[in-house]
Parts: C-alpha cells; sequence; structure tokens
DNA sequence: TGCAAGTGTATTGTATCCAATATCCTGAAA
DNA sequence: TTTCAGGATATTGGATACAATACACTTGCA
C-alpha cells in the first residue's frame, strides 16, 4: 500500500484556524488586536470564507472576541479570569490524577518518561506549551476521560498562552522540571495523596508567579 | 429615548443555533441523525451559509459531530461520557457554590426565591432546564467566576440534554424541589459543608438515576 | 454470483458578488 | 470650538454560483 501513515486530513478552515491559534498564542497577534477577514484571507491565499469559518471556531474556543457587523479581535482575559483558569485546571487535573495513578502501567510511565526527556532537551519555547501539555496528557492517560480531557485541552490553551508569553522571564523552568520527574516518581509509586498534592503545588506555583507578572507588566503599560 | 429595553441584537447564525440546540436537547433532532445544510437552509428561510455557521458553532459545543466533506450529525455519547459530564458538573459546582455562600446577599437570596417559584409554578417541559440552570446559576452568581460559569453552562446543556430525553420532568422535580429549597437555606445560613453535601447529593442522584435509564433504553435498542 | 471500475447524483466546500452595517471624514450651524 | 448631519469608504453578512467530494447505482468482467 502506499501511504502506511495517514494524518488525518485537515479541512482548510481547521488548518486556518491551527495556525491562527498558534499566531495568538505566540502572541503575535497581540491583546485586544482587531482581525480584518480579508487581510487573513490574502495572506492564506484563500476566500474570506474559511478565514470566517476558522475565527468563528476561535470564537467559540473563547481567543476570538466577536462583535455583530464588527468582525473579531483578540481575547484580552482579565486578572481574575486569569486566575480562574488555574483554578479550573486544578479542579480538573486532580481528579484526573487520581483516577489515573491506580490504573497506570509501565507503557504510560514510558510514554511519560519519553515525553519527559524531550522537554529536557528542547529550548523551543513555542513547544514547550505543547510538551508541557502533551506530558500532562499521558499522565492522566490512564484515567480513560475524554471529556476531562476535552475541557482540560482547552483550558490548557488559554493557560499556555499567558505562561509562554511571560515564560521567557519567568523562573518556571528549573522547579517544574524537577516537579515533573517526581510526579512521575510518585505516580509509579502509586502514592495518590502525595502526588496530587504536588501537582496542586505545581499549577498554583504556576498560577501565583504568571499573576505577579501580568500584573506587574499591566501597571507600566510601557512596552 | 424610544426603546428603553435592548435586546442584545442576534445574528441569524446565533438565532439559528439557539433554536437547533433547542431542537438537540428536545431530542426532535435525535442521536446519530444526519443533518442536511439544504433542508435546514429551506427551513429557516436563508441560505446555506448562516446554517453553516450554526451547525459548526454546535460543533464546537460538542453538540453536532462534523466529518469533513459529509456534514454534520447529532452527536451520541458513550455512557462513560455522559457520567463524565455529570462527574465534570461535581466539580465546577462544588467549587463554584462554596466560593459563592460566604458571598451570598439578601439580593442574590431573593433571586434564588424568585426563580424557584417560577419552576415550582411552570409546567412546561422545555422550560425546566433552563429553569434549573437559571437557579443553579443564581446561586453561583455571588461568586462572580466568569469563566466557570461558561465551563458549565455548556456542561449542563449536555447534561439537561440527556435528562430531558430520558428522565421524565415529574420523577425528578418532587425530590428536586425539596432539595434545591434547602440548598438555599443551607446558604442562607452560611452552612458551606451542608451545602455542598447537598449538591453533591443533588447532582449525584440525579447521574446515577439517569444513567440506570439510559443504559436500560440502550440494552433494548427497540424503539 | 461477486466484485471492481465507472458514471451520475446528492451534498458539502469555497469563491465571488451584492447588501447591510459600521466607521471615518467633512462641513455647517449653534 | 463643539456638535451633529450626511455622505464616502471600509468591513462584515449573506446569497448565489461553481468546484470538489462522497455516495449510490449500474455495468462489465471473472
Amino acid at each position: 500500500m502506499a501511504g502506511a501513515r495517514v494524518v488525518k486530513k485537515q479541512s482548510l478552515p481547521e488548518m486556518i484556524a491551527s495556525d491562527l491559534r498558534e499566531r495568538i498564542l505566540s502572541g503575535e497577534l497581540a491583546e485586544g488586536e482587531a482581525i480584518r477577514q480579508e487581510l487573513l484571507a490574502e495572506e492564506y491565499d484563500v476566500s474570506r470564507m474559511p478565514v470566517r469559518e476558522a475565527l468563528k471556531r476561535l470564537n467559540a474556543e473563547g481567543l476570538v472576541l466577536w462583535e455583530n457587523n464588527r468582525g473579531g479581535s483578540v481575547v484580552k482575559h482579565s486578572l481574575p479570569e486569569i486566575g480562574e483558569i488555574f483554578d479550573l485546571r486544578l479542579l480538573i487535573e486532580l481528579d484526573l490524577f487520581r483516577r489515573s495513578i491506580p490504573q497506570m502501567g509501565e507503557a504510560d510511565f514510558a510514554t511519560c518518561e519519553r515525553i519527559l526527556t524531550e522537554m529536557e532537551n528542547s529550548d523551543d519555547i513555542s513547544q514547550w506549551g505543547k510538551l508541557n501539555y502533551s506530558y500532562h496528557m499521558a499522565l492522566y492517560a490512564a484515567a480513560d476521560r475524554r471529556m476531562s480531557n476535552e475541557f482540560l485541552e482547552r483550558l490548557s490553551l488559554h493557560s499556555d498562552r499567558y505562561v509562554r508569553i511571560h515564560l521567557s522571564v519567568m523562573k518556571q523552568r528549573e522547579p517544574a522540571k524537577e516537579e515533573h520527574r517526581q510526579l512521575l516518581a510518585l505516580a509509579r509509586n502509586g502514592e495518590v495523596a502525595a502526588g496530587t498534592a504536588l501537582l496542586e503545588q505545581h499549577i498554583l506555583r504556576t498560577k501565583t508567579e504568571l499573576l505577579e507578572m501580568i500584573a506587574a507588566q499591566r501597571k507600566t503599560p510601557s512596552r
């Protein structure tokens, strides 16, 4: 047979949405920035129709604000809202980790290991968010909770967005690396209580650091 | 001034999406049923374009399954997925209620009372889901958690869908009526622990009943 | 009969065109 | 100077037309 590897055929709107998502997460499209359909259509060399669908999609995901007859703009969250995103992640991830640990097998541990080394070797910031998300998902894969994962994906999208913008300045990475290793070790030993406690600390620490950074940056509208 | 009451101008796709949402929740559009754009366009007397957008929107909300070049169909969830919907509701609603109770004031209690009496007097099946959702939201309004509410809205959508299709309103309403009153009373007294415990029971009871009904019905695919 | 290729039809996907709406600019009146 | 009306321009919303794809059906062949 010709093609052994099959990549799920993406539709045009999907591909455009993926790219725009990345452009928003990376900060290339800034908070509050207006989005012109025509302009994007030219950039992607398509008509406005698939661009429109992509934007509506991102609107449903909460990344794009849509106003009737005025078009879209990049969503800007308030500080409390960003805090909430992390609180919700906390709720769902703790639940997932608690359910996952007892179900994890050698294959799961191996996958986690693999992603972990990949993270430690990669310096590409734009990859970090994806890898971080993959790792967390790998930890929860054994729980086999489709809906939770779907919701978590959306939450991670938003938290990654703000983490990535400030990541370069954040000390974030060193402690996170250590915590990731420990999470896996605790999961391996089936230590649910200790594992979830560490996970909680892991997420809340990021939340605190991030909120401080953003608060400071929003005080000084310079730059 | 002319119009004191302003209803947020809805766009065509929004209106169509709302109506389709209702048709799916009510079961008029059945699980797995294919959706023809042209047909809907004729029904609403518009072109396929706004219908498409509405369907894509419902796709993003998880009510419509979309397959490239094959169009949309009404999503059908597995039993474990339906269970998860309730588990997620539980996580978020407990968190909201816990945060809300200490913040609630007389205005909040009054709103809850109002909705409660409205619920007890209304016999309209299609309204019950909305009222039930309104009541829960009123309980959590004081928490002032925008993101959580947004996520909860989507979860409630899905749970309402299955509740409406499978549980007779009457059977559902009698115990719920009592619990709803008690929730409000506990909130009034600031009894966080007792309140959240009752809320947990309230949600889990519905989950159990519902899963049993659906399991039984899916065993016998008879109509 | 069973199956594969090919043809025709139904349906979705995208581009283009026109209509509706918002925004910007100008100028006149208070 | 401020403000408001009105018109020019930019932008989005929706309808239509056409292209691409999937599906059902037939035909030809083993």
